[in-house]
DNA sequence: ATGCCCATGAAAATCGTTTTTCATCGACGG
DNA sequence: CCGTCGATGAAAAACGATTTTCATGGGCAT
């Protein structure tokens, strides 16, 4: 009863068409700017003055400006303010899932800087849905967004090359996009997945199976590129009887893992593409009772937390998805405080290799 | 470099006071409501009237109106919008931590009924800082949020008071707040305690200590109550020795843990009053080489999605994280959309307890 | 004393909507 | 044929800030 939807508003709301909800009931403190002049004893024109910066304003009256808004416990409407000075102070955050610990410290990294610079972050995921991706834009778009940083799914080009065009700052995280100049902050897939196959190798393991989403998507595409290279530069062929491809969710991961499982004979060792497969893959070894790493070494790229904790201790690439965010934002708004052009080149921030017990083949 | 933090900007920027960054550099594609009316041959105020369905317009002109639009690739200023009416469609969202995955499973569910509803979240973080917590609140009112949700930190009474007044509508999201009505969306913090306690108990552990964190902090209050009725219950009375108390964060729950192995004899159990206490508490453990569950007992509260995966499995209080987003947004976007008051009492979810092998006293 | 700059006020324009008011035109029922 | 209602347009007022323009008066240097 509580969860219900609405339906009658939300199909009389096509926002941000339709009809609006409802009569606008008067919800701010009536407290305007004139009414810090009138209690300043000033016009309306020197408090703007003195809350823009604009113009040199004598001490005794920027004094009085200010004790006046204290005492009137006045703070400006921001929106007021950002339809007529086009800044809003307000950056826009597009990212897969929330509840990715991998996007939400990203977020976090974001979150920091911007809160550091005053500004404040509308944030969106989008579950895969290129639809949902395009909304969320435009929504941030109209709703003053200054820029927006957001993983691409890959699609909706034109409306990236649309915003850009009308000066909303863009740049992507932890993915990039193909076919327009988006700035990026990335990881380095590529050799974090290399490191990491060419580490099962050394380890004396030799066949590697790959658990891997779909190409589509930048950071796959590299991760297998990374896992490809490695085994060749040993001189060994990749089996293509061990790259498995599939959705990125946990059950996903644990198909594949079955699906490889189903097959002799079996790979001595798997490497996981995302933390995610990773945990639906480990599920599917639990189950069959097949033991990390005395039956089956494993690796994954993504370093969760407590893969350091539990035991078998993992093997992970380390991202410094913090970083990344914090990176990207402090980019965006060095572009947008500078009004320069963003780097072209993305920025490629470097992986860790945290070897830990699920990769030990003398533990056999 | 790409981090300083620009704080020449910064300093010129008492936000929402102080120096406005840059000249406005016009920003938005100039299509307005005047373009689509000259296009259209109409005048605004009937394509308002289309865009508001305020009043009848004649389906030939509806139309007119709507090609127009489309081929203008138009969409309103939500700024402008916003501003007239007093609607911005725009919600807050504070949390403490972004990257806990319990708060961003609350998001996740805030956001999705958020999205249905045409919505868009501002989301801020406090890193348990009354300060920020209060700012962020302020800025999310000046910012024209129509309701804010979020877990209070226990202090700012009196904003809260404030913005309630200005008809901002709140929601305290995990936590309450004393000295003010809040209606607010929680779990069972007391009743999933005690029948995790209780469970120890049935199974046979007698020594059971507590890893909690503050009491200020009403989860936590909660979480000890139950502890300490579940073992009252049994006609034991509490050890004091036995009960920790420290900070939230892993490290605390570390030491806490460290602190009862210094001690003989030792608990023959532990229940953690947080993920985060817990994962510390088992870093701890493991450091110490001390099994679970054969020489020490271990259950949690909160249940990490991995906790059911890695081994060995752990027994765990699953919270319904993202029914308490969800039940929350509901709530509050009825209230708004029916500016009716909101429920008085707290609405409080059920929680489970997982039994895994954590907790598996005959394994010893 | 002349000229100039600086601080300020008053008033109006602006940002892009929504909303109100008023007038007009056409259709329709009686 | 008249009164009324519904659809529309034109114009203006709001929302709450910033910004511009113009005028004024004081202080300071020459």
């Amino acid at each position: 009863m509580t969860l219900k939807s609405f339906s009658n508003h939300r199909e009389a709301l096509l926002f941000p068409f339709g009809v609006m909800s409802l009569p606008p009931t008067p919800r701010r403190s009536p407290i305007t700017i004139r009414d810090v002049a009138r209690k300043a004893g000033t016009s309306p024109a020197t408090v703007s003055r003195v809350l823009t910066g604009s113009a040199n304003v004598r001490p005794e009256k920027r004094e009085a400006v200010l004790r006046a808004i204290a005492e009137l416990n006045y703070t400006p409407n921001l929106m007021a303010r950002g339809l007529k000075t086009q800044r809003t102070h307000i950056l826009g955050v597009i990212i897969n899932n929330i509840q990715d610990v991998f996007y939400s410290t990203v977020a976090k990294g974001i979150q920091d800087f911007a809160t550091e610079q005053g500004y404040l972050l509308l944030i969106a995921d989008t579950t895969d849905d290129l639809d949902r991706e395009r909304k969320m834009l435009q929504l941030m778009r109209d709703q003053g967004a200054e820029g927006i940083l957001f993983a691409p799914l890959g699609g909706n080009q034109d409306l990236v090359a649309e915003l850009q065009k009308e000066g909303v700052a863009l740049m992507a995280v932890d993915r990039t996009l193909d076919g327009v100049k988006l700035p990026a902050v990335l990881v380095d897939n590529y050799l974090g997945a290399k490191k990491a196959v060419a580490h099962l190798l050394d380890q004396g393991f030799q066949r590697i199976a790959l658990i891997n989403s779909h190409k589509s998507i930048t950071t796959y595409q590299e991760r297998e590129r990374g896992y490809r290279t490695a085994l060749e530069e040993t001189g060994a062929s990749v089996d293509e009887g061990l790259v498995m491809r599939g959705g990125a969710h946990r059950r996903d991961g644990k198909e594949m893992m079955q699906a490889l499982l189903a097959r002799r004979p079996w790979p001595d060792a798997v490497f996981a593409a995302s933390g995610s497969l990773a945990l639906g893959a480990l599920a599917a070894l639990t189950h069959q009772g097949v033991r990390v790493p005395e039956d089956m070494g494993f690796a994954v790229f993504d370093d969760f937390d407590y893969f350091a904790i539990l035991s078998p201790t993992m093997t992970a690439v380390r991202q410094p998805a913090y970083e990344v965010g914090r990176t990207a934002a402090a980019l965006l708004l060095g572009a947008i405080f500078e009004d320069k052009p963003l780097p072209n080149a993305p920025t490629i921030l470097p992986v860790e290799l945290m070897v830990r017990e699920s990769t030990l083949k003398q533990r056999r």
